[in-house]
DNA sequence: GCGACAG
DNA sequence: ATCTTGTCGC
């Protein structure tokens, strides 16, 4: 487990981390069609909070696309870098994503993230913010629809509608299971939106939700409680060092 | 101005 | 995200 600090120069302000999406959204790349959907590695990463103690939690898991068996994974624990802000998560996400992926001991190939890319208000979420700083190929999965609008897709597995900003095509609403709500799909960085959706159902032969960030939603749970319980022997330690 | 709003 | 038990169903 890796520990993280606030990175220098992080937005204190939501102007300031405003002013820096506007800035980097120029930087995404969109004309690539990225990674074969079933070949190399896929990571998922997520992050979990605990507001009280000021602590966030993060974890990168590592799968052999093929097989979807965990390959690697890492955790990173940090202090909390941002608040929670409808446009400005990655602000709140990113320090301590990055920290597990650099814990990493190999490439992570693609990097799906539990949230939007290109479906944002500014068109530079999370999946592409951390794709221009990373320079990986990342694509979004969300599990709502924020405040896109979409059409129900069929109710078989694989059936996608257009999702909305306006009349703006920002991603796919995609059913990877038949019958069960569908999720959210964006470009993140170096990824086309038909890869996007190819790799988002490779990933889900079983659950909703992708064996990546259901794998990395476990994960960085388990290292919060961890890190929440060592905080707490610590405390009971300086009430009576003998104990 | 008010409400809604990825995680 | 997180607070939280049981419960209906395959």
């Amino acid at each position: 487990m890796t520990t993280v600090g606030v990175p220098a120069g992080w937005p204190a302000t939501e102007e300031e981390a405003r002013a820096v999406q506007d800035r980097l959204r120029g930087r995404v790349v969109l004309d690539e069609p990225g990674p074969p959907p079933g070949t190399g590695r896929v990571t998922g990463v997520d992050v979990a909070y605990d507001d009280d103690r000021d602590l966030v939690a993060a974890a990168a898991v590592v799968l052999d696309a093929a097989t979807l068996e965990v390959v690697a994974e890492t955790t990173a624990v940090g202090r909390i870098s941002f608040p929670y802000v409808p446009g400005l998560l990655a602000f709140r996400e990113i320090p301590t994503v990055r920290a597990a992926l650099d814990a990493l001991p190999c490439p992570p190939g693609l990097v799906v993230c539990d949230g939007y890319g290109l479906a944002h208000p500014r068109r530079f979420g999370l999946a592409s913010h951390l794709g221009v700083l990373t320079g990986l190929p990342t694509i979004g999965v969300a599990k709502n629809p924020f405040t896109f609008t979409y059409n129900d897709p069929g109710p078989g597995r694989g059936s996608a509608a257009p999702l909305l900003s306006g009349t703006e095509d920002v991603g796919r609403a995609l059913r990877t299971r038949d019958g069960v709500k569908p999720v959210f799909v964006s470009v993140g960085h170096r990824v086309s939106l038909d890869n996007a959706l190819a790799h988002t159902l490779a990933l889900t032969p079983a659950y909703r939700l992708p064996e990546t960030t259901r794998r990395a939603d476990a994960l960085c749970r388990r290292a919060l409680q961890e890190a929440t319980a060592g905080a707490a022997q610590e405390a009971s330690m300086r009430q009576a060092p003998t104990s």
